[in-house]
DNA sequence: CCTCGTATGGAATATTTATTCCAATTTGGT
DNA sequence: ACCAAATTGGAATAAATATTCCATACGAGG
C-alpha cells in the first residue's frame, strides 16, 4: 500500500477535515484534486448524498470518490459520511456543565473554547449552504437592486448584522439607510414607496422590529426578512425570507451563517446593478 | 388492504407531510403513534438517518416504522426521506443535471457567490485556529476580566465587530461600554485607572482609534487591541494584541474569524469572571 | 372465557450502496 | 519513442439497508 497519503489520523472534526484538504490538496493526481475542490465547496452535501452522486458531481468515477476518502484517512466514504451525519445526532451537551469545565480548566480553556467556537462556525456554515434556497435569496438580491432605498433594522444581535450590512452598502454605494433602535418608532415616516425594508430578528423576536415590518408593509412596501427560525412573525409581511441558524457552543451563539448570508446578498446587489 | 389509511396522495411538501400527521395521529394504533410523535419532534434526522435509527429512537421495531411510512401515504422509508434530502438539494428531480452543470459552469449566479463566502468563511476560521496563541487570548481575557469596565472602540467595519461584543457583553452582564464613532474624540475623558480598552481596527487603519488607543495608554490604562495585520499601529500601546486574517471573495471580506473570536473572548471573560 | 380481527416484532428476502479488484490508460522520466 | 510507475474507470464483490412475510401476542365484542 502506498504510503505517500502518510498522515493516517482520521480527521475527528470539520476544522480537521478541511485542514487536511489544504493541506494535501496539492500533492493530489487530477482526478483526485478534482474530488477534493468539488468536495470542498459543497461539503454540505456529504451527509445526504450516496458515493455515486458525489462522484458524478465531482466528476469522477465512484470509486476514485472512494479513493479521496481514504487519501483523506478514512476508512472509507461511510466514515466521512458519518463525520457530517454526527452534527445532526449529536448530543448537545448542556453549557452549564461546559462552562463549570472551562473553570476548572484555567489556561487551557480559552483556547478549548475558541477551537469550539470555530467548529461551530463551520457548521453553522454547512448548514447555511443546506438551508438557503437560490430562489429566495436571488428574489431578495433583485428586490433590493431596484429598490430606490434598502432600509436595514435590527435591534440587539440583529443590530450586529445590519450594521455590517450598513457598512457594505455603503462601500459598495448601494442606497441604504440604517435605522437605530431609539428612532425606529419614527422609522415608517422615512420609507416611501419603492423602498424595500430589510427586517433582521432573532427568537425571541423583536417587538419593534415586527411591528414596523406591519407598518409598512400594510402600506403596500416590499418587506423582506432574516432570521432564525420559520416561526418568525416578520414572515407573515415579508415577501421573501432568509433563514439562517446557527450553531451554538455553551448556548452562545456567533453569528458567522447570518453574517456570511448578508455579506453575501450586499455583494449581490451590487453586482446586479452593475449589470443594468 | 385496509383503508384506514384512506387518503393516498403521497405528501409533496414537509408541510403537506405534518399536515397529513396531524390528521391522522389520533386514528393511529399505539406503536404507530409512538412513531409519529418522535417524527414530529425530530424531523431533522429523517435525512441523515436509517429506518432502523429512527424505529430505535422512537421505540419500536424497524418493521412498524416501515409501516408507519406506509401509513403516511409513502411506498416506505427511502420515499419519505428522499423528501427531506430533496431540501438539501434544492430541486431533486435534475439532482445529477443540476450538479453536473454546477461542476462544469462557474455561473455567477447568487448561489455560486454564498458557496464562494462559505467557503471563504471556512478558510478564514482555519486560519484564526492556527494563528491566535492561547496565551494572547488567555491574557486578554484575564485582563478583562479583572476591569472596572471595558471600553470597545472600532469604526467601519471593526463597528460590527464591538457591537457584537457590546451586545454579548451586556447579555452576560460584563461591565462594558461601546463608543460610538461621533463621541469618540471625548470618550478618552470616560475612561479611567482600572478599566480596559479594546480597540478593534483593520488596515487602513483608523486614525481615531489609533489616537484613542494612544492618548489612554499614556495615561496608563491597558489597551488590547483586534486587527487583520501586524502592522497595526496599535499594537505599539497595547499590551496585548489578536490578530485575525479574513480571507476574501472578489475583494469583500466577511467577518467570521473576528466575530468568532470576540465571541470566544466574551464567553472566556464571563467564566472567568465567575469563578472569582 | 373464548374468538376473531388487528397489531406487533423478529427473521427472511430484495435492493441499494459501499468497497475492492484489475485491466486499460495515462504520465513522467530517459 | 519507450518503459516503469502511477492513476483511472468499470465490473465484481461485500456490506448495509430497506422491505416484506409470518408466527405470535393482544384486545374488543360476544
Amino acid at each position: 500500500m502506498s504510503e505517500r497519503t502518510s498522515n493516517r489520523a482520521v480527521p475527528g472534526s470539520v476544522s480537521e477535515l478541511l485542514e487536511k484538504l489544504d493541506g494535501t490538496i496539492d500533492d493530489l493526481p487530477k482526478r483526485l484534486k478534482q474530488c477534493a475542490s468539488f468536495t470542498r465547496k459543497h461539503l454540505h452535501l456529504i451527509a445526504v448524498s450516496t458515493v455515486s452522486e458525489m462522484a458524478r458531481a465531482s466528476g469522477v468515477a465512484p470509486s476514485v470518490y472512494m479513493r479521496f476518502c481514504q487519501a483523506l484517512g478514512f476508512s472509507g466514504y461511510s466514515e466521512m459520511q458519518g463525520l457530517f451525519r454526527a452534527r445532526y445526532t449529536e448530543f448537545r451537551p448542556n453549557y452549564e456543565e461546559r462552562l463549570a469545565k472551562l473553570h476548572e480548566e484555567g489556561a487551557v480553556g480559552t483556547g478549548r473554547l475558541l477551537a469550539d467556537f470555530a467548529e461551530s462556525g463551520h457548521k453553522s456554515l454547512i448548514s447555511l449552504a443546506n438551508t438557503v434556497t437560490n430562489e429566495g435569496l436571488d428574489c431578495i438580491a433583485r428586490g433590493m437592486a431596484s429598490a430606490r432605498v434598502v432600509h436595514l433594522v435590527g435591534l440587539r444581535r440583529a443590530f450586529t448584522v445590519v450594521s455590517s450590512m450598513s457598512y457594505l452598502f455603503d462601500k459598495l454605494g448601494v442606497p441604504a439607510n440604517l435605522h437605530y433602535g431609539v428612532g425606529m418608532l419614527n422609522a415608517a415616516g422615512t420609507i416611501f414607496p419603492g423602498d424595500v425594508l430589510f427586517a433582521v430578528t432573532y427568537a425571541p423576536f423583536s417587538e419593534e422590529t415586527v411591528q414596523l415590518a406591519e407598518t409598512v408593509a400594510k402600506r403596500g412596501i416590499t418587506v423582506f426578512g432574516l432570521t432564525d427560525s420559520d416561526r418568525c412573525p416578520v414572515a407573515e409581511w415579508a415577501s421573501a425570507m432568509l433563514i439562517a441558524r446557527e450553531d451554538e457552543v455553551a448556548g452562545f451563539r456567533a453569528l458567522n451563517a447570518s453574517i456570511t448570508l448578508t455579506t453575501t446578498l450586499a455583494v449581490a446587489v451590487r453586482a446586479l446593478q452593475e449589470r443594468s
